[in-house]
RNA sequence: GGGCGAGUGGCGGAAUUGGUAUACGCGCACGACUCAAAAUCGUGUUCCGCAAGGAUUGUGGGUUCGAUUCCCACCUCGCCCACCA
């Protein structure tokens, strides 16, 4: 027998499959289509680990779709304009140019050891003049719907890359540059800008129906930040000029205490303001982003010394100026509301500005014929045991002390009585009310009546060697006051929980938050302070919207006000315009000319490509090399004729990645970036594999300019992508992160050399769930090798055997475990289960294997249509091996172009089935029945097991439950 | 601080309309073949226990005949966002 040698057989189908142009689609066709790619890489020049677990799996996948009879169109490319590009001809003296090329050329070699079903016809490159041509068109086309627009901003400005960068390229807590991780700063700047912000309703909304990753339409949703709320007007104390803020709580406007304005704000110039403001105006606003970052902790502000009308309560409220309102978003300008909004109560505390609650808490879900009670909670304290004072075993759980309020009572007398009563303490050394009442909604299971409460809670210190009651009163005359630790009160109350109306147990839990931090404060002689409230609940002091719900109060608020003409609901989004310039050489230069005359002056569409000139020298100054090439900068104005400059500035390399996929089908197309015919049949993408590092960036932008298109330039959809996977991150053997300075690389090459391409596709595949990654054990593939050679040998034995007749048993067997491994795997494939695909298929070579060793192998039917049905599954994971052995068992075409197996329900089905029979929820026995045993005979079956009769033996059964298939479950006492 | 996700043998992991936990692979041990080794093949391998048996899916509690799966609280880790009003 010959052995597996992948060093062999898998350049030769390589050349095979290359020759015959296996793989090439001829998309004028756009029947049975299905369009499959991975995320397109950077040339870095070397092929690392992570690009095998990108594309190889993808292979997979396409090749499956392939085998189903599809029309599959599956490409790569290469997003070749960047940085370390220029970097390279910095440091070594080489045009970017010919780095690149360099580069693709070495990759596309590596890549084709994968063994990939590439259509190499149609091959992407950015930063060939003949794509980047269309990348300015798009700019072209943007600009003329001004949707490519220059504005003077503030921008990211990063000092190594000596390049502005996008919001999106900004990232971590220290903000940094995405790329080399050099804390941005802020620059004032004259840039250009796509108007993304345009199209964030429509990004928002599609995501509801795409079959995307829920984490990536989260974080794009988080991305676009939208939030609804309300414009109001406040008027300027003395004046007829008014403010206009923007909240998402007008339901809180009776808290509005004072107001808030950005630094930035314009209303600041108008003010008669002292020197100690505009000082600090001038402080903050010169602030690197970085600065304001690092005293984020500390928010700062000072008084302005106006005052503005609250509209709802015609109270004056102070004006100050702060940094922690931030002139991006909004209106610039808020209303504080300390007591519902963290920030502004932190603000409140250090400047001693009014604090006014006006939402309570409202705990659970109304409930039917809900009674109406008010009354108190009381938690007592020793400040010498630190222990609190509670209602041990109440209904099996912990309670609180407290109760109904009666007539003409108190609050205070109510709790005072209720804790004499429930507990005997008499003696109180001091109470303190535990903050705003709150409401909640409960079932008295006592009463079976369902409850709408209004609690006032209580911490009462009190010295815990006065006596206890001895056991509780009434309805629950279970219960023992006892002292007890916070914890185990928590815990005991959680026991109470009820599946319906919550609302009690929740009050509860929030009077012990309450009283720790009341205990607090007591210790540190303070007086007690409800922490801010920012959740819904039922309106207070807020004039005729008392006892609202907080939605509906919103709503209500805001039609009075904009009655009066001085609200307006208002919608408001995080998303901000894509700044898409940089100074940088190594991307497509952007088609502008500036003319004195004329100002800016798009490029004509005839005279595109703007091309990048060649021989430019190379110096990291902050400006673009193409600065200092004067051939390239002067030009004549398209409009007067005069003379006029080039803009020097490339776009953003998301850019060029933001419509490649919309080029693969027609790359050749001369009249347009894709040809339209051909577009609308291929388009969308059906499958898009990638990183989750893409899930903002390059996808929202891609999204972007995919809907551009559709409203301006022909695209039949809007959007790209129709199924989106995320593969995980491959770690090094170390559970690191790959790199270099650790040492932990593992190099693709090498362990194609060691073990063939196959296994190692195989054992990426096999290694774990396809969206989790991992770390890459080293030894691992020697598992995916050896399930190869034993398939080998298999089919070896097989083309060597002699002709035999089947015995009829055996037959049916062998046809059995095939069909089920077909299901198994065909269904595993559809949710991109690799690895227990894999697992399964390696369960049928050990059947195989071991029907090998008991009976032999004969060339039989069955024998024969086991072996072509397994390799016909292994063929999309292992290409070569697949190719290979399907040519040994005696078929003259292409394994990749042979139909995909079905299976046949009948086939799996067996005759008889194992259960399982538990005693009392343990298992203690198994018995073999027929599959279609009646559930009386299973349990009678059950019953007279060998090990069950002892179990059973003097006992009663009391229930038997019979699941088809499954078990048997006998409850016996 | 907020949001999302995860925690199962020595290791990677499998199992969800609640139904025999540990499939598949790595590693390890023993055996066969061999002068020997590698490779290959076979047997075993969650833990405790000689065994009978018992325990076990991060921890504690709950619902259930039955919970890795559902509910509650907590712990740990990972990712995303982070003064967005």
């Amino acid at each position: 027998m010959r052995r597996y040698n992948p060093q062999e057989i898998e350049p030769k189908w390589q050349k095979v499959w290359e020759d015959t142009k296996l793989y090439e689609v001829d998309t004028s066709d756009g029947s049975r289509k299905f369009y499959i790619i991975p995320m397109f890489p950077y040339p870095s020049g070397d092929l690392h680990i992570g690009h095998w677990y990108n594309f190889a799996p993808t292979d997979t996948v396409a090749r499956w779709h392939r085998m189903q009879g599809r029309r599959v169109l599956h490409s790569i490319g290469f997003d070749a304009f960047g940085l370390p590009a220029e970097n390279a001809a910095i440091k070594r003296n080489i045009p970017p140019a010919q780095w690149t090329k360099d580069n693709i050329a070495a990759m596309t070699k590596q890549l084709k050891t994968i063994g990939p079903s590439y259509d190499w016809s149609k091959v992407v490159t950015t930063s060939d003049p003949a794509y980047y041509r269309w990348t300015q068109w798009l700019f072209l086309k943007l600009f003329e719907k001004k949707l490519a627009y220059r504005a003077k901003g503030v921008v990211n400005w990063c000092p190594k890359d000596q390049t502005v960068l996008a919001n999106e390229q900004v990232v971590g807590e220290d903000n940094v540059c995405d790329r080399c991780g050099t804390p941005v700063v802020r620059k004032e700047m004259e840039q250009w800008y796509f108007k993304i912000t345009d199209y964030a309703e429509r990004l928002l909304k599609d995501l509801d129906e795409m079959d995307w990753p829920g984490r990536v339409k989260l974080m794009q949703t988080n991305w676009i930040g939208k939030s609804q709320g309300a414009l109001i007007d406040f008027k300027l104390d003395g004046s007829e000029d008014k403010i206009s803020v923007f909240t998402t709580r007008p339901d809180t406007i009776f808290g509005a205490t004072y107001m808030v304005l950005a630094p930035e704000h314009e209303i600041l110039r108008q003010l008669s303001i002292s020197d100690e403001v505009k000082k600090y105006i001038e402080q903050t606003t010169r602030k690197t982003e970085l600065e304001r970052k690092e005293a984020e902790k500390e928010k700062t502000g000072v008084f302005t010394g106006s005052y503005a009308i609250n509209p709802v309560t015609s109270e004056k409220i102070p004006i100050w100026v702060a940094d922690y309102v931030l002139m991006g978003y909004g209106t610039g300008a808020i209303m504080a509301v300390p007591a519902h909004d963290e920030r502004d109560w932190q603000f409140a505390k250090k400047y001693d500005l009014p604090i006014k609650g006006v939402v309570i808490h409202d705990f659970g879900e109304p409930l039917a014929d809900e009674e109406y009670v008010e009354g108190v909670v009381v938690i007592a304290y020793d400040p010498k045991t630190k222990k609190y004072l509670a209602l041990d075993k109440w209904a099996n759980g912990v309670g609180l002390a407290g109760g109904g309020i009666n007539e003409g009572e108190s609050y205070e007398e109510c709790a005072r009585r209720e804790l004499l009563e429930e507990t005997g303490i008499s003696d109180v050394e001091s109470w303190i009310r535990l903050g705003e009442p709150v409401y909640s909604h409960y079932y008295n299971n006592l009463k079976d009546t369902n409850k709408r409460s209004l609690g006032q809670g209580y911490l009462a210190i009190v010295d815990s060697s006065q006596k206890l009651k001895e056991s509780g009163l009434e309805a629950h005359e279970n219960f023992q006051p006892a002292w007890i630790d916070m914890d185990s009160i928590r815990v005991g109350i959680n026991k109470l929980r009820p599946s319906k109306g919550t609302g009690g147990v929740d009050h509860w839990l929030e009077m012990c938050d309450r009283a720790e931090k009341a205990v607090e404060a007591y210790m540190n002689q303070q007086p007690y302070e409800q922490d801010p409230y920012s959740g819904e609940g039922l309106l207070i002091n807020s004039g005729g919207y008392d006892g609202l719900p907080s939605a509906e109060a919103r709503e209500k608020i805001v039609a009075d006000l904009a009655k009066q003409g001085i609200a307006k609901e208002e919608t408001n989004y995080r998303l901000r315009d894509w700044l898409i310039s940089r100074q940088r050489y190594w991307g497509p230069p952007i088609p502008v000319i500036y003319c004195d005359k004329c100002g800016i002056q798009a490029v004509s569409e005839k005279d595109l490509p703007v091309q990048l000139p060649e021989n430019v020298h190379f110096r990291p100054t902050g400006q673009s090399p193409l600065l200092q090439d004067e051939n390239f900068v002067n030009t004549k104005c398209p409009s007067c004729d005069g003379p006029a400059k080039r803009e020097t500035d490339t776009m953003d390399t998301f850019v060029d990645s933001s419509w490649y996929f919309l080029r693969y089908p027609s790359p050749d197309f001369e009249q347009g970036p894709y040809d339209p015919q051909i577009v609308k049949d291929w388009g969308p993408v059906d499958h898009y594999i990638g990183g989750i590092e893409h899930a903002i960036l390059h996808l929202m932008y891609a999204r972007f300019i995919t809907m551009f298109l559709r409203d301006y330039h022909g695209l039949p959809f809007e959007e790209p992508f129709k199924k989106l996977s995320n593969q995980g991150i491959i770690l090094g053997p170390d559970g690191h992160k790959m790199s270099k300075s650790r040492g932990n690389v593992v190099s693709p090459d090498e362990q194609v050399t060691s073990y063939g391409a196959d296994s190692l596709r195989l054992y990426m595949m096999f290694m774990g769930p396809y969206d989790q990654g991992g770390p890459y054990n080293l030894g691992g593939i020697t598992g995916t090798r050896r399930f190869l050679e034993r398939v080998w040998s298999l089919a070896g034995e097989f083309t060597e055997a002699q002709p035999g007749s089947p015995g009829a048993k055996e037959e049916v067997e062998l046809t059995s475990a095939v069909h089920r491994t077909i299901k198994s795997v065909s269904q595993d494939l559809e949710q991109l289960a690799f690895n227990t695909a894999i697992a399964s298929m390696m369960s049928l070579v050990n059947e195989l294997h071991a029907r090998r060793e008991s009976t032999g192998i004969a060339r039989t039917p069955a024998w024969q249509n086991a072996l072509d049905s397994l390799v016909l599954l292994l063929a999309p994971f292992a290409p070569h091996i697949g190719e290979e052995l399907w040519q040994d068992l005696g078929h003259k075409t292409s394994v990749h172009s042979t139909k995909w197996p079905m299976w046949d329900e009948l086939l799996i089905k067996q005759e008889t089935v194992k259960l399982a029979v538990q005693i009392n929820g343990k298992v203690r026995a198994e018995i073999e029945v027929s599959v279609d045993i009646s559930e009386a005979e299973a349990i009678e079956k059950a019953k007279s097991a060998d090990k069950v009769v002892s179990y059973l033996e003097g006992k009663e059964i009391k229930k038997a439950i019979y699941v088809p298939g499954r078990l048997v479950s006998l409850v016996v006492a």
